[in-house]
DNA sequence: CATTGAAGTGGC
DNA sequence: GCCACTTCA
């Protein structure tokens, strides 16, 4: 029996866009004399020419890869211009090539909702700008004129096309063949009658991608490839089969074609330990062999999920709903220290903390003034070189100010329950071998200027739109206006689309209260896949089991010998900061609230800060960072607004809803669960020191105590 | 001796 | 919710 086309998601439209050799163009944009040139980007020149982390293709032409050293790109390509990561803190520092992304981001964004997928890709969800054209369109199917960069996957269906004319340009023959694909699929495409053809969508699609990609390249001189079919995990695939500077169409019926021949780990998710166990398991090589075994057959190896995954997915099925999001949801930095390198004081691992923390600082600021957001939560990294033994763990605190002496001390204090030397100890066991910081948990916040905050509200009051609201208008044709808004305030179709996004997840939410009454969670990306990665459990049981699944090895929890006994002491609200006995870091799904006072006493610029904390009261907020809370008028830290707002919303929750409530699900879309809304409710707005996440260790010591 | 991010899940 | 671990760029 048939299934539906919507079934099978063949209504939908989507593009994966991916910059091509992404931080080869942004040097060759800086550097004119590395245009047209065999070319690669390399971090580090010191070790034999660095690492090699971007390819042009001129220079692949000579067989230079990724992950090779400047060294042997030279030997391969004795002419290649290598351009280097630019360095600061000691360290490599990719701002240039995160701020060349914002800048495709933005143009993208002018077109459609996208999904910010890495540094130089984006999904595109084109489902509702193409129901639109077509309606503009009235019956009528686009030309090849209007396709000039696009193949056609599984077209010309025999690959012989044009062979009576000896073409001996190669680029010619490419060409001539490409069109002839174009040109017989769109005729074929017309002559299906049917409304809702899929493939009529794909192909309006890619004209909508023509455009979107001659913009990004006329906008920010970046060239770039795309795939459009009927799911992401197509769209990402067929973005790679004619890179560079084109886009790919593949149609569904193209996939079984496709299929039979790709290597398993082509596809997204299986290019690791999963993707190997599905070959040695079912002994297959090519993702079309899967189709030839029952959904039963599937889950007598893997996960009930996982099974499902595949057997759509090897038919070119997947339904990952594109999540409208521009910004990254974490920002972070590392750095590895190898061999000799590694570090075996506390001094050193102070240093590189402080480091860390200050690039840290300084790209918060920057996002906090571009974004309105803050972060409120504080992860710190270490790998340590034992031997055999995993010597990985990561501890998380409150952020409660982008401050790098404070980040850099609180990150301190929460590794050195990991320090088998002991906390007065000048050394460091075992040797640190790298160390990341890492700020998420964002949380929006209105910013004080005038012209923001009237932008804001009137675009989260707009009215309520359709599920799937008809965007052409504000999408299709990009105001030829774009130029000038290229740095960084919020445009007029990004504050549409995210109120679109926030309408697309409370459907029909007309009980919010007007500024949505306080969750200021960052509405980007904060809706929940139905199942994204439950990749890991199965990678990792095909490693522990053999031949049969869910034997639950225990794995040994090697951390936990460094773990459990040094102090990391709690900030107290009542500023009472008594020194504290050794405790066990992990006994609570808390994260610590850290004082890192006692472990910074050598530190001169960490000292200052402190004492300035000191005198404050320990509680220290600069004035910049206060805000008016719009309901009391109360004057709040803008990091504890969340909070403030949060009680508010419960406050107007209780009246609104004291007799009959709508369902809780009308809640989702809002970042925080049910169950948490009514927790938090009963806090104490103003005086309370933080009663979210993030705990402090007074609700440790009381359940331990 | 690649390095430096970033996103996501499931166990607990 | 925290954390370990996988996958990808
Ligand atoms: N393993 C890595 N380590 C560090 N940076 C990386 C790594 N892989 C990719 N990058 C960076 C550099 C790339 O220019 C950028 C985008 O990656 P990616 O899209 O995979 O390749 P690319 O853009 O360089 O070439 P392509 O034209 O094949 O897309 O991300
Ligand atoms: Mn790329
Ligand atoms: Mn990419």
């Amino acid at each position: 029996m048939m299934v539906s086309p919507m079934e099978r998601g063949l209504d939908r439209v989507v593009a994966l866009v991916d910059m091509d050799c992404f931080y080869v163009q942004v040097e060759q944009r800086l550097n004119p004399a590395l245009r047209g040139q065999p070319c690669a980007v390399v971090q580090y020149k010191g070790y034999q020419g660095g690492g090699i982390i971007a390819v042009s293709y001129e220079a692949r032409a000579c067989g230079v890869t990724r992950n090779m050293r400047g060294d042997e790109a030279r030997k391969l390509c004795p002419t290649i211009k290598l351009a280097r990561v630019p360095e600061a803190h000691g360290k490599a520092d990719l701002t240039r090539y995160r701020e060349a992304s914002v800048q495709v981001i933005d143009v993208m964004s002018q077109y459609a909702i996208v999904e910010r997928a890495s540094i130089d890709e984006a999904y595109v969800e084109l489902t509702a700008q193409v129901q639109e054209k077509i309606r503009q369109m009235e019956g009528h199917v686009p030309i090849p004129s209007q396709l000039l960069r696009t193949f056609v996957e599984g077209w010309p269906r025999d690959d012989e096309c044009e062979k009576e004319k000896p073409l001996n340009d190669c680029e010619d023959a490419k060409e001539a063949c490409r069109l002839h694909g174009v040109t017989t699929w769109l005729q074929l495409t017309a002559s299906d009658g049917a409304v809702g053809n899929a493939d009529l969508n794909l192909s309006i699609g890619a004209t909508i991608i023509e455009e979107m990609r001659a913009a990004i390249e006329a906008e920010t001189g970046f060239r770039c490839s795309a795939g459009i079919a009927h799911n992401k995990m197509l769209a990402k695939l067929a973005c790679g089969l004619n890179k560079p500077n084109r886009q790919t169409i593949l149609p569904h019926s193209s996939v079984p074609g496709l299929f039979s021949g790709l290597p398993l780990g082509k596809i997204r998710n299986l290019g690791g330990k999963l993707g190997t166990s599905v070959s040695e398991k079912l002994g297959v090589e090519f993702i079309g062999d899967v189709v030839h075994y029952s959904k039963q057959h599937l889950e007598g190896h893997f996960g009930e999920k996982i099974s499902g995954w595949l057997y759509d997915v090897c038919r070119g099925l997947e339904f990952e709903p594109i999540r409208p999001r521009n910004l990254p949801k974490s920002i972070g930095c590392s750095k590895n220290f190898n061999g000799p390198e590694a570090l075996d004081t506390r001094e050193k691992v102070r240093y590189w903390l402080k480091e860390l923390a200050t690039e840290l600082e300084e790209r918060l600021v920057k996002d906090k003034e571009t974004n309105q957001r803050v972060a409120k939560q504080l992860t710190v990294g270490v790998h340590m070189d034992t031997k055999g033994q995993n010597g990985t763990l990561s501890r998380c605190s409150a952020m409660t100010r982008y401050d790098a002496n404070k980040i850099a001390a609180d990150a301190l204090a929460l590794l050195n329950a990991c320090n088998t030397a002991g906390r007065g100890q000048a050394t460091w066991s075992p040797a640190v071998t790298c160390l990341q910081l890492s700020a998420c948990k964002f949380s929006e916040v209105a910013v004080g200027g005038t012209n923001d905050i009237a932008g804001y509200l009137s675009a989260n009051a707009k009215p309520l739109l359709p599920a799937l609201p008809k965007m052409g208008s504000s999408f299709g044709t990009p105001p030829k206006s774009v130029k000038d808004r290229g740095s960084r305030t919020i445009g007029i179709a990004e504050l549409f689309q995210r109120a679109t996004a926030k309408n697309q997840q409370c459907s029909q939410a007309t009980n919010m209260s007007f500024d949505e009454g306080g969750d200021n969670s960052t509405k980007e990306g904060n809706c929940k896949g139905e199942h994204t990665s439950f990749f890991r459990k199965e990678a990792l049981s095909a490693i522990h089991d053999d031949d049969d699944d869910d034997s639950n090895s225990q794995r040994p929890d090697t951390m936990e010998d460094f773990v459990i006994s040094t102090s990391i002491s709690p900030t107290v609200d009542d500023d009472s900061a008594e020194t504290t006995p050794d405790l066990a870091v992990r006994s609570s799904n808390r994260c610590l609230e850290v004082d890192s006072n006692l472990d910074l006493q050598q530190d001169s610029g960490i000292i200052d800060t402190l004492s300035k904390m000191k005198k404050e009261g320990g509680n220290f907020i600069s004035p910049e960072d206060m805000e008016n809370c719009n309901e009391c008028g109360k004057t709040v830290s803008m990091w504890e607004l969340p909070e403030h707002s949060d009680f508010h919303f419960a406050q107007s929750l209780q009246k609104t809803f004291s007799a009959s409530c709508e369902k809780p699900g009308l809640m989702r879309g809002t970042s925080m669960p049910a169950s948490q809304r009514a927790k938090r409710r009963a806090a104490p707005p103003a005086k309370r020191k933080k009663a979210s996440a993030n705990h402090t260790l007074d609700s440790f010591f009381k359940k331990s105590s």
